[in-house]
DNA sequence: CACTAGTTTGATAACGGTTCTCATTCTAGA
DNA sequence: TCTAGAATGAGAACCGTTATCAAACTAGTG
């Protein structure tokens, strides 16, 4: 909702490089699964790295507007972060591990996109996750 | 998760017909908008119905589990609720006034449960709801 | 109709995830 | 090296939702 959204360096979230936006970062880049804030600070934390749960929450929220990691909700309230490729796409998440594979429904943007005009809606975004088990966790 | 669903008289959340679940249930039916359950809360007692935050919150909960109403979660983290058909379908919600309309995707399932079986995942449910400003608000 | 067992209710406390506050620390450019 | 202002972090505040538990009520039964 906000015009405020200044041009800033590639890849870069904020404007400043700290220790803390690096360990993020870094941490992020090493994992394909879904963590949740809270996850991710006691992991950096148990991992030695000094940081404020305020500024993971405040870098991740950064991150996803910036484009650079995804969030998804799970049905209990939490949001789920993970790096992501710079397309669109959807997810299919393991309910059990985290685990995430980036998928693409070219049919579904279409489908979405008719759904919304066909009604007369404009400024149509949509949720499109798909959750199960993944092969690993199924056995 | 439970087994313990047990049999109940059609269109019946529970087993007691008492006077807050008549007053919800009537109040959800007049209506085509998803709702907060705070928003119902706030129409029952406005309406002069005398209801407790907690039964508004039992009750919508447990018609979501019944079948007898649909849940969606708003990207603030708020559970929307509206009186539904029996079948599966989606739902184009205005972000603005929560009318919804019921939409369906046959493609969209079929593409979810073949993203699903290419990956070896299992038990997959799929969550796909559109938001937009319905043709009023776009105004 | 009266009685009773067991369900439902509701005021309020507790909860869990997330955001806010604001004094302090740190970054980046001059 | 200095400095303006961005970033941080501990803890409080927030907010939607769920749990608690004594009191009220429903629906069968005698």
């Amino acid at each position: 909702m906000s015009t405020e959204t200044a041009p800033r360096a590639f890849g870069e979230v904020g404007r400043r490089d700290t220790r803390q936006r690096r360990a993020l970062r870094e941490h992020l880049a090493m994992s394909d699964s879904f963590v949740s804030a809270q996850q991710l600070y006691d992991d950096l934390r148990a991992g030695g790295d000094k940081v404020g749960l305020a500024t993971v929450y405040r870098t991740l929220q950064a991150m996803t507007e910036a484009g650079e990691v995804d969030a998804v909700r799970t049905d209990d309230g939490e949001t789920l972060y993970r790096k992501c490729g710079p397309r669109h796409h959807h997810h299919l998440v393991c309910r059990s591990c985290g685990v995430a594979i980036e998928i693409d429904g070219p049919g579904v943007e279409r489908w979405a996109a008719k759904a919304a005009a066909d009604n007369g809606f404009t400024e149509v975004t949509h949720v499109v996750e798909l959750f199960g088990l993944c092969a690993d966790c199924s056995a």
